[in-house]
DNA sequence: TCGTTTTTTTGAATAACTCAAGATAGTTTC
DNA sequence: GAAACTATCTTGAGTTATTCAAAAAAACGA
């Protein structure tokens, strides 16, 4: 299915600006609003930033892209969706990597009590520091 | 130890506003930095939202508090630290609840794969919706 | 092609923090 | 106990990421 199909399914209109979202998060690896709206505008020429947000806002709501939020960073977004998979957040760069999940199918959707929660996801984060910032960390001239 | 010599024993100086924090969060369930701050004025009279600030820093830098960060809310703060639980959060009304872990002693920190990270800390947040919201979901005048 | 409804633009506003400089007050030292 | 040292607090401004609102523009079904 393309994209403006996925679009159209999802009961939302097909436009230049969010098409040109959904590709530029398929090129990018977890971006930020920011970051996407450049890749927007190199696609499209011109889009208000409002716009990417809204559009954003609307993919995500529609399960088109899914959004992630370590803390510490802005929200960021990916087209990895449906399947459950998990992240890899660096403490120093804030660089997000998936990963898929260790346990299984439906894996830490079992807290050990609930306490009356309903709940409908897992999420895990696995804090650490990335390859390339263990690298610098190890040079001298930046240790603090 | 009490919470004077704890502060010490971090390296950090015993003030009538830090103490009153400690105070605050731990009469408090997850609360945020402005309702600590209320809570902090209510014990010690005046303090700026700034020195709140600082002192959830320190504190969580000197591991005497923890900072958790669920999409969607400003950050919140908890004085069960040391231990490896995690949290219900409710996606209505935001409320934070804690669960301990389910898979044993430093459970879920085995990704499939790390893909270089080091990682020292696994985060859970399990999403849904706390009793109480369900209660009000429940009822016609709520629905949407 | 018209009309309806969604989307986009423009511009302002907000929440939750952070930064900085000087005043204040713990703590250590004598 | 007083002095000195430096962490902490106050005050006030600044920032980032995002939301709100109203009018203009663009999709799409009829």
């Amino acid at each position: 299915m393309d994209d403006a199909t996925a679009l159209r399914s999802a009961g939302l209109r097909v436009t230049a600006a969010r098409l040109a979202i959904l590709d530029s998060v398929r090129a990018g690896s977890h971006q930020d609003a920011e970051r996407i709206a450049r890749g927007v505008r190199s696609r499209v020429g011109h889009a208000s930033t409002q716009a990417v947000y809204d559009g954003l806002h609307a993919l995500s709501r529609a399960g088109l892209l899914r959004r992630i939020e370590p803390a510490g960073s802005p929200a960021r977004y990916e087209v990895r969706v449906g399947d459950n998979h998990h992240h890899l957040v660096c403490r120093r760069c804030g660089e997000v990597a998936d990963v898929d999940c260790t346990l299984g199918e439906i894996p830490c959707l079992e807290p050990s009590s609930d306490r009356g929660f309903v709940i409908d996801e897992a999420e895990v984060v696995f804090w650490g520091v990335c390859p390339r910032c263990q690298e610098e960390g190890a040079s001298p001239d930046e240790r603090g």
